[in-house]
DNA sequence: AGGTATTACCTACGGTGTAGAATATAGGCC
DNA sequence: GGCCTATATTCTACACCGTAGGTAATACCT
């Protein structure tokens, strides 16, 4: 017999085992994370979590679908025209990246299945069609949109060493020898401002302007450049 | 005491450790791999390892290292031009990605830090500033070209489920549902050849493009809109 | 009140990464 | 040859992990 105290209610559900698994990962990194410290920070027997929540991969589901509502959250309304909603999308995307580096990796490693995520993506792909954008376009967007965010933000937010307890430095470079590459070291000093708003902001508007283009895309060179150097989309294109 | 074959050597090497790595991940992915698995397949102990790789993390180094190393083998040889050869890395780059799509996570979250690694850089930035591409421009590209890759290859690449031992599918979609999303699920046909050939190249050179605008990348998005919107990222931008 | 479903806990099993110590071989030196 | 040392390999052990299966206590419905 001995005390137990099974059935007496832990006050536990998904929400509040998603939001302090977000709050763990935040603090001391994805490759400690597991089942068992998130139900010590809980206060709670590790066996207890499975009754809301399947396994470890759905709680990773569950941690990737609190940022993504987080996302969703922080956008008061949304524009009606498509390259503003992917604006803001994309904002409100690299402010939760900032806010939660460690826990970013997650959404670009593993598919997206959440509601909010699906609701996103209907709410871009129905606005560009309002737009009359040719259909293929639409269906690459997103594709294009959150790869590029994807990779961008995994390059400049996340480099994450791995699981002791910092507050999450941004990306360390280990110091480049100019003997062995002397280009990339005259350029490190120009990297101060890695991951940037105003670069960032740059990137987005480059990245929306080739969705612009559509099947096109490669004709976004073209228009801004002088016609000697850049040429045809697939045929013959000399770089310089 | 007993039978021990414990100082006979086993032939293990770095090498032979990380291309045994690579064949165990291509084969049962990212999930099951471990330093005991990875013995097992060698017929050796799993401490074994120790003498020729720290752990666990740098023996993923060695991995990423060794499929990276791939990319820069199959590159006969590199054009002059910067556009040319970003091309070739970028496409070398997504064969990579397709022959080991359980791989490739790992190139994408984690900073690649091996000689390979900068040696690509060097060589890309390098035929930047031969070609008197502006600074700054020189020392984004890489972050947005590996960036791009990195993100649209994990989406259309690699969409691993897990462990089990498939030869691992592309991306199987879970079926929308139309009454809650209707512009998606018109648009799922579209999205047959997802990941496609075509459409990299396409991708790619939008990328590009956005490159060579450099500073003035915003202004790529004016040429086929209007004029009133973006502003000034930085401070002025030569492009004019 | 009684019955049932849910929630929580306990135990246990097979797996993991890896520190530390023991041991057999390879290679250099005499 | 004989010896010594460095190195590669293995063995043992520990703490930890995810989770299957079983048990007890509470909440809810009737």
């Amino acid at each position: 017999m001995a005390k137990r105290t099974q059935g007496k209610p832990a006050g536990l559900s998904r929400q509040r085992i998603a939001a302090a698994a977000v709050d763990l990962v935040d603090r001391q990194g994805l490759e400690s994370f597991g089942v068992r410290r998130l139900a010590s920070e809980l206060g709670v027997d590790p066996m207890s979590i499975y009754n809301h929540i399947k396994g470890k991969a759905a709680l990773l589901d569950a941690v990737s679908e609190a940022v993504l509502t987080e996302v969703s959250a922080t956008a008061a309304q949304w524009p009606d025209g498509w390259m503003d909603i992917a604006r803001t999308m994309a904002r409100g995307y690299r402010d939760m990246a900032i806010r939660h580096p460690r826990i970013f990796p997650l959404l670009a490693t593993r598919a997206q299945t959440s509601v909010v995520a699906f609701e996103a993506l209907e709410r871009l792909t129905a606005a560009m069609r309002r737009a009359g954008i040719a259909d293929q376009t639409i269906a690459d967007a997103p594709l294009v949109l959150f790869g590029f965010l994807n990779g961008y933000l995994l390059a400049t937010v996340s480099a994450d060493p791995g699981g002791t307890d910092e507050p999450a430095t941004g990306a360390t470079q280990p110091a480049i020898d100019p003997a062995l590459y002397p280009a990339l070291a005259a350029l490190a000093p120009l990297q101060a401002g890695f991951g940037g708003e105003a670069e960032f902001e740059r990137m987005l508007e480059t990245v929306l302007a080739g969705i612009a283009e559509g099947a096109a895309g490669a004709q976004a060179a073209r228009s801004g450049r002088r016609p000697a150097t850049a040429a045809g989309p697939t045929s013959d294109h000399s770089g310089g």
